[in-house]
DNA sequence: TATGTTATGTTATAACGTAACATTTTAGGT
DNA sequence: ACCTAAAATGTTACGTTATAACATAACATA
């Protein structure tokens, strides 16, 4: 999370406002520390832990967020849909598709097990129900259709290859 | 993990003597402790944590195995392709194949995200051929096929479908 | 029996997460 | 402007999963 393209930081506060014109749910604020959560995941692009950031938060600003907030913060984003967690890497990111107005599936999620980067996407309705009817007849049922598939980046995955092949000159 | 049913038992202990017999990887030793850690994984319906693994074994035997050991056991056990770790829940379960033969592919689970109960599945090539095309259109590779569904079993989602309709009385 | 390898124990600690309770901030009524 | 209730955040302690580092025990075989 070093040095962030202007692109995305212009991005992520784009968003920011966007999500501060909507309102949240009943009573809920969009407060500057929710804010600050929000903006840090949206300008990365690899999932992070909590405690990562927690750590860049407070690098950034002298008004410090305890990790126990940024669990609640991370909370209530995920509830307003605009962060997912990831569960097999106990990671977070910012939704993809804060900006559309059409309600969203269940996401999916590709992520690079070397560097975290991170890809959400959709996963043709008919493939699911393939899924779905294999999962029927095993007597279970979806409780959540969000996929999680480990992977490797293009970036990677080339530079697995090239160690291998220095390894074996 | 409390009422084995005489068949598990009996299944569980076949198993064991079936990798009696198999030899191991170079010089590996089947121990009797990695026993102890097989059988119990082999005698639970269910996902089981590293730790109540430890507790388990601990109860029915003298001879106690420490955390540390369950850990590395379980780690030489899935080396041997004897059991599968979920990563979505940090569990484990005994591989539903080991008296088959023919090598396995890689294999999924379904997860019943109250009880834990694990079924191993296999989805058919065509499916993850879908999938596995979608994934290189955006850019990445699979690192591992394990696929792990977070699902309810059907006992599960009747129990709280009664519930639901005891609340709305 | 001596030696190296494999297996296990012990202790400490890292990483992720939550419970319980205290304090601060804020919105909205008076 | 002030009071109050709700929401947000802080603090501390602890739970759970996992690994690192180093020591010892058990075993295989020359």
């Amino acid at each position: 999370m070093k040095s962030i393209s202007k692109k995305l930081m212009d991005k992520a506060s784009h968003i920011v406002h966007h999500v501060e014109r909507k309102s949240l749910a009943d009573g809920k604020r969009f407060t500057s520390k929710r804010k600050r959560v929000l903006a840090a995941l949206l300008k990365s692009r690899k999932a992070v832990s909590a405690y990562d950031l927690s750590e860049y938060c407070n690098k950034q600003n002298a008004d410090s967020i305890s990790v126990m907030s940024i669990y609640r913060i991370l909370e209530m984003l995920q509830n307003e849909s605009l962060v997912h967690k990831l569960k097999l890497s106990n990671k977070y990111v910012a939704c993809a598709h804060i900006l559309c107005d059409h309600t969203h599936g269940v996401p999916q999620f590709l992520t690079c097990r070397t560097c975290s980067e991170v890809k959400e996407i959709s996963i043709a309705q008919s493939t699911l129900n393939k899924l779905n009817s294999i999962i029927l007849d095993e007597g279970f049922s979806m409780a959540s259709p969000q996929l999680e598939i480990d992977c490797l980046c293009k970036k990677c995955s080339d530079s697995a290859t090239h160690k291998i092949s220095e390894k074996s000159r």
